[in-house]
DNA sequence: TAATTGATTAGATGGTTGTCTAATTGTAGT
DNA sequence: ACTACAATTAGACAACCATCTAATCAATTA
């Protein structure tokens, strides 16, 4: 959430060239709004505008002197956004809000009928499993169940029960011991 | 040179909010183009124009698998470009190729007229300090001159050469014994 | 106090780019 | 061989953003 926003601050602040010139600069030394844009052949404004979003991404700070601004690049807050970008937690928590079930859920509308039936069986693993989990999650954990019943349950989705009771014990999505299924969570 | 595109190009990859979610996924483990789109609800071309701009900043890699491209974080350049930010002379070489006389040209092309003479001296001592460096040139290292001299050489720019010659020597550009006066350097 | 100067804000414009649909390529399964 | 499917490429459109000019603000100098 913070995190994100935090790190697309900066990294946009760097992605445009002539900011990523200015950081250049001012990390050789701090230097004024006019000094910059005559550096780099632009017009005042227009370097102001960059400032602004380096400040914002707090690459950067303001001291007034004189009627100057003075910029100077703030290398703690660099540094700090560096050392983010190596620490191993940071990246996968960018994925934090992702739903990690969309492909899923997207798969199985796409093989289901309105009334949740199943079109067809995939042919894809990848997809295949996902048919199958949906499959097993028709079955309560920790209980178990006949031949018969299984059967019963898989109807629902497809007449190909036999495929589909196959492919769950290939998956090892669930297991079978003296003719009695059960889930394995 | 090739620091700056480097640097543009890494940034600019992770500078927006899709891409930055994808490298967040990736960073959990490996995905398909498909199973991306899902995740981030977005079209298959325009997912696999976001791993393309991944690609060319080195961030993913992809390998064949059936008819899929599974994508997958290249976690060692994302370090390796981590520890150039960390290091100290990386920013600075950004500035390598900007002209950093451009703002003293700049103002001293402010402050002179056509011919050459001085419109006027600069109020700001940081503007003043870009002409009296300008006027110092005028002068060869390591030779004397009589205040005389110095006056016929400096009237060349301005008629006040009195302000001149105080100026030099308060910004130490030049100094002064006996009656004589020599640059700096 | 008036005038000058540096910086910022406001508003307009042109270029970049994220996104989609349609078409193409290449691979796998019937 | 033919069909189906995942990925990419091509092309079009819309949103965003870098840039400029004009206007405003702030602070120093005359």
């Amino acid at each position: 959430m913070t995190t994100q926003t935090d790190l697309l601050e900066f990294f946009k602040a760097l992605a445009e060239p002539k900011r990523l010139k200015i950081a250049g600069i001012l990390a050789q030394s701090p230097h004024a709004v006019e000094e910059l844009a005559s550096l780099l052949q632009l017009s005042e404004p227009t370097v102001s505008h960059h400032l602004n979003i380096l400040a914002r991404a707090g690459l950067v700070r303001a001291r007034a002197e004189g009627h100057y601004s003075i910029y100077e690049l703030r290398t703690d807050r660099l540094e700090y956004m560096a050392e983010r970008l190596l620490a191993k937690d940071t990246l996968p928590a960018l994925a934090n809000d992702v739903d990690m079930h969309a492909y899923d859920r997207a798969v199985l509308h796409n093989f289901s009928r309105p009334d949740g039936r199943l079109k067809s069986l995939p042919a894809q693993r990848k997809k295949l499993e996902v048919v199958l989990r949906h499959a097993a999650s028709l079955f309560k954990p920790n209980k178990r169940y006949s031949e018969k019943e299984l059967n019963t349950t898989l109807s629902r989705l497809h007449d190909d029960t036999a495929s589909l009771r196959r492919g769950l014990i290939e998956f090892k999505l669930m297991q079978r011991a003296n003719g009695q299924y059960w889930r394995t969570d």
